[in-house]
Formats: C-alpha cells, sequence, structure tokens
RNA sequence: GCCCCCAUCGUCUAGAGGCCUAGGACGCCACCCUUUCAAGGUGGAGAUCAGGGGUUCGAAUCCCCUUGGGGGCACCA
C-alpha cells in the first residue's frame, strides 16, 4: 500500500463551501486509510479577496467536521505543523521567486509586456472571429531591444510559461487515461503577475513539489487545467504528482453547485443543526460507495471502507432530503449527554430570537429527550418541536381550539372537564401513565372519541395539533402550568364570539 | 467557438458478459402501529440501463457513432 501525500488547498476568499469539504473529506479519508499524510495549505495569493474571518470559517468547519491535518499552517493558540511550512502562500513567496527565475532563466518564461485593456482587445476579436480565446504570443519572441524599449515606456512586465507543442497526458485514477494537445490551453499562460504576485497555476505547482505531495485528489474542474500543471512539474524538474479527479457536486438542475441554487456554506447548514456525523457520512456518498448497502457510516468506518479507486465518475446532485434523513439517524444514535450538549446552542438561538422566553435546564432538556430525539431531523428544530414549554404565556387562536368534528361548545365542556380530571390527578402523582386512564374514561363516559379529547387539551397547552405524544407533554409542562393553559384556553373561547352554534 | 469529461428509477447509487423479468437507499403513495406528529414495520408506484449500430451463443456491462448534459478556456482560485 503507497503512503501518499494529499492535501487540501482552500482559498479564504469565501465561507467553507460544502464542495471544498467533500475533497477535504476524500483526501482525509484516502490518507488515513492508507496511512497517509493530510496536508493543509492555504491559499492566499489573491489579497484582494482573501480575508482572515474566511480562513477561520475554513479552519475552523474542517476542525469541526473531524478533518484534522497532519500538516498545516499556525492557528489560533497552535502552532504551524510539518516540516514544509509556511503553509500560507503569502508566507512562502521567496520561493515562486526563485521559482520564476529559474523558468526565467532557462527561457522557460519570458517577460510579457502585454496590457490588460490589449489583451482584452485580442479576446474579444478571437470571441467575434469564434476562435477559442488564446494568447497570441506577441511577447514571447521579443528581443533585448524591444523588451528595452517597453521597459522605457515604463511597463511592467508580467511573467508568461511556455507551454510549447505535444500532446500531455495522465492516469487519472478516477478517470483513467485522458490527454489534452497542449495547443489547446490557451496558448502561454501567466504565472506571475506585473505587480509582481504569483498566480494560481504557478503557486500550487510550486508548492505541491516543494511539500511532496505524490496524489492530487481535487474537482473535476481542474481537469483543463492539469496539462498546465503537468507542464510546470516538468519545467520545475519534479516528479509529477498522480491524480484523481472528483466528480462535481451539483445544483437540481445538474450545472455545478453554486450559491446562487443551492446553500453551499457549510456553516450554514451547521447553523441549521446538521451534525458532523450527518453531513460527513452524506458527503462521502456524494461520488463513493461501499459498493454494499451499507450506507450509514461514521467516520471511522469511512476511514476503513474508503477506497479512492472506487469513485465514481458522474456528478451527484446534492440532495437536502436525503442529507436530513441521515442527519436525523445520526442524532437518534447521539447519547443522551451529547444531545443535551449539542441542543443548548439552539435552544439558546430561541431564546436570542425572543422565540422563547427561558433557558430550559440541561437536566429538562435531558429529561425531554426520550420523546423529542426521533422527531429531530435537524437540531435547530427543537423550538419548533418544544418551544412551548420555554414560553410565559400562550396565546392561542379561539378557532385553532377546537377540534375538527367538534364545535366550540363541546370543546369548551371537554376542556373544563379535562382541566377537573387532570387537577383531580393531583400534582404528587402527576405521571404520564397516571394522566391517560383517567383522560380516557372521562372521553369513554362523556360520548367522546378519546382522540378529539386528546386534541383539544393539545392544542390548549401547546397551541400545536402536531406535538410530541400528549401525556409526556403534559409532565414536562408540569401540573400549575396545564391548569394555567387550560384555564386561559377556556377563557379564550368564552370570550370569542360565537362561531358555530352547537349542532349546526 | 475550441478542448476535455460524463450518461442505470425524480435523487444518491449497486452492477466490472450470463446470478438482472436491473438490487438498495432517500423522496413519494398505501397499509400496520397509533391520542396528533415522528420513529418503526409491511407493501407499492417508479429505470424499454440516453438513442443507434456493432462484437458475442449471450451486453446495463466491450467497441463505434449520434444525442444530451456538464466542466474548462483570466495578470480568479
Amino acid at each position: 500500500m503507497t503512503t501518499d501525500r494529499v492535501r487540501i488547498a482552500p482559498s479564504p476568499t469565501g465561507p467553507l463551501h460544502i464542495g471544498t469539504a467533500r475533497t477535504a473529506l476524500f483526501n482525509f479519508l484516502h490518507a488515513r486509510h492508507t496511512g497517509g499524510v493530510f496536508v493543509l495549505r492555504l491559499e492566499d495569493t489573491d489579497v484582494a479577496r482573501s480575508t482572515l474571518e474566511y480562513e477561520n470559517d475554513i479552519l475552523e468547519g474542517l476542525h469541526w467536521l473531524g478533518l484534522r491535518w497532519d500538516e498545516g499552517p499556525e492557528v489560533a493558540g497552535e502552532e504551524a505543523r510539518g516540516p514544509f511550512g509556511p503553509y500560507r502562500q503569502m508566507q512562502r513567496l521567496e520561493l515562486y521567486a526563485a521559482a520564476a527565475s529559474q523558468l526565467l532563466a532557462n527561457d522557460q518564461a519570458y517577460p510579457c509586456y502585454c496590457r490588460p485593456e490589449e489583451l482584452e482587445a485580442v479576446r474579444k476579436e478571437q470571441e467575434a472571429a469564434k476562435l477559442p480565446p488564446r494568447y497570441n504570443g506577441r511577447c514571447a519572441r521579443l528581443t533585448p531591444d524591444e523588451r528595452a524599449a517597453f521597459e522605457s515606456e515604463g511597463r511592467k512586465a508580467a511573467l508568461r510559461f511556455r507551454v510549447g507543442e505535444g500532446v500531455v497526458g495522465w492516469d487519472d485514477i478516477v478517470r483513467g487515461r485522458v490527454e489534452i494537445d497542449v495547443a489547446n490551453i490557451g496558448g502561454d499562460f501567466v504565472i506571475v503577475r506585473a505587480d509582481g504576485t504569483p498566480l494560481y497555476h504557478f503557486v500550487v505547482v510550486v508548492d505541491d513539489a516543494a511539500m511532496n505531495m505524490t496524489l492530487i485528489i481535487r474537482g473535476e474542474d481542474h481537469i483543463s487545467n492539469t496539462p498546465k500543471h503537468i507542464l510546470l512539474f516538468r519545467a520545475l524538474g519534479h516528479d509529477v504528482p498522480t491524480f484523481a479527479h472528483l466528480p462535481l457536486i451539483l445544483n437540481a438542475d445538474r450545472t455545478k453547485m453554486s450559491k446562487r441554487k443551492t446553500q453551499t456554506a457549510l456553516a450554514d447548514y451547521r447553523a441549521e443543526g446538521f451534525i458532523r456525523e450527518g453531513l460527513v457520512n452524506y458527503l462521502a456518498l456524494l461520488g463513493w460507495s461501499t459498493g454494499t448497502e451499507d450506507e450509514i457510516l461514521s467516520i471511522d468506518e469511512l476511514i476503513e471502507r474508503f477506497d479512492i479507486h472506487e469513485v465514481n465518475k458522474a456528478g451527484a446532485v446534492f440532495d437536502r432530503a436525503r442529507l436530513e434523513w441521515l442527519n436525523g439517524q445520526w442524532i437518534r444514535r447521539l447519547d443522551a449527554d451529547d444531545l443535551v450538549d449539542r441542543l443548548r446552542p439552539f435552544i439558546q438561538a430561541e431564546l436570542d430570537a425572543g422565540r422563547i422566553d427561558r433557558m430550559p435546564s440541561d437536566e429538562e432538556v435531558r429529561a425531554l429527550l426520550p420523546i423529542v430525539q426521533e422527531r429531530l431531523p435537524r437540531l435547530g428544530v427543537i423550538g419548533e418541536l418544544v418551544g412551548f414549554l420555554w414560553i410565559d404565556q400562550l396565546d392561542v387562536d379561539p378557532e385553532r381550539l377546537v377540534p375538527k368534528r367538534w364545535d366550540a361548545a363541546t370543546t369548551a365542556e371537554a376542556l373544563a372537564a379535562a382541566r377537573a380530571t387532570i387537577a383531580d390527578v393531583g400534582e404528587v402523582s402527576y405521571e404520564a401513565d397516571e394522566l391517560e386512564p383517567p383522560l380516557r374514561s372521562l372521553a369513554e363516559v362523556r360520548g367522546w372519541k378519546a382522540g378529539d379529547l386528546f386534541m383539544a387539551i393539545r392544542v390548549a397547552v401547546t397551541g400545536r395539533t402536531a406535538t410530541p405524544p400528549l401525556f409526556d407533554t403534559l409532565v414536562a409542562l408540569g401540573y400549575e402550568r396545564t391548569l394555567e393553559r387550560l384555564d386561559r384556553a377556556l377563557q379564550t373561547l368564552a370570550s370569542a364570539p360565537a362561531a358555530s352554534a352547537p349542532g349546526t
């Protein structure tokens, strides 16, 4: 088994994207499965768009998912790890400068004095002529005198890499043999801007070479760029790593997943209460499967079973419904203390948003778990599910109080009777199995359907028609508040204009 | 426009020549359970394996073409 060095190289120009997380996961799984090394490198050479905030979001997100890197930059409170640092590209500029002058010295790269406007004009012409955009090579063969002339004009030169001719091919782990004629990659490309800062295709290769990466696992959108990278590896005199291009994650319309059409920020899923186990499990199944019918897999099981050679080629549509199902599966598997801990911030968020009036204690939440755990596809639905327990005063629309088959008078009568029955049970023996029998016999004696009676009570004390099991809910609410809410519902019914007379 | 990649139920996928009258999961529908909602259980609808040619005794699986979809073609990453 090979021990690969793999990496994830995010660019801090936006929040951690689901696609980046998936690529990171596949790299991580491959490294762990094969005993390799997983490296994190920050590609921050786009200074204009990179921010520290995004960097934090990305690092924190990967960490939260459980994707620990063996080598990577210093992060809050922690030193950089690994012998190939620094791991932020803006701290590696000397390296790129050295590589650039090496290429320049060997005439594998040359200064280009074309101005952006000039290049733009050429591109426009090509477009008009229905030709593929391509650098026209104007500066490829300048004489020293011509260069001097441009210099004296005050022009700053960018550096272009000589692409040459021929076919570049590689054996992609997921795609097999891929060959691309160099004539189709757009001509000599810029590797260093006129302002001296290096560009992506250049730095990625310099660093992958310097960091001894042996396998590049990345998105399919890089297939067309791969010839540039291979050419650069060769020019720098470095072994070309192996490539594995993953299928893309798609919007519902099968275009590349974008924030316009799909929620793409990992943090947003997290904020909705998707848990790492669910997300990791779901992401792992986007483009890969065990080949068996097993699909609920922990990260350890994924590490054990993941094989980069089994990744499939076709793009995968991001299906939120399936994510929610898997997430629910994992929430149900959480143990009580863990779930209470994970729920707390979501309850706090309800409080902060003013949707509830008080923060329940951990004991209170823990006691709720048996009726709540299997009803949570996401942690964020906790408020919707049992938020009524934590509000001071419940206002219920009088029309809502009346069950479908009943009228207001029957409802009022039933609620009053139920109130008496519950009061009769008394506070000391106020338990679900003490509450149910007397209320059932009340319904029987009065000739009401138990379901109707229960529904009337349910709405009166929760304001909702869909809740966890009624008697457990009443217990959670407490003796006093249950009676208060029943009284209040009775008042609401009494003061409401008689909407429907009995019997009509 | 040019180059490259891809193609099995709505979606994620199993399938590496006969085990496929194509399996599983999500979603959907029905039923069971049931005080509502979930969860769980059972069953169902849903794919002429994009289409057409080959190769073969035999093709979802191999080859070719077509069609469709996608990605890439920056002094972004």
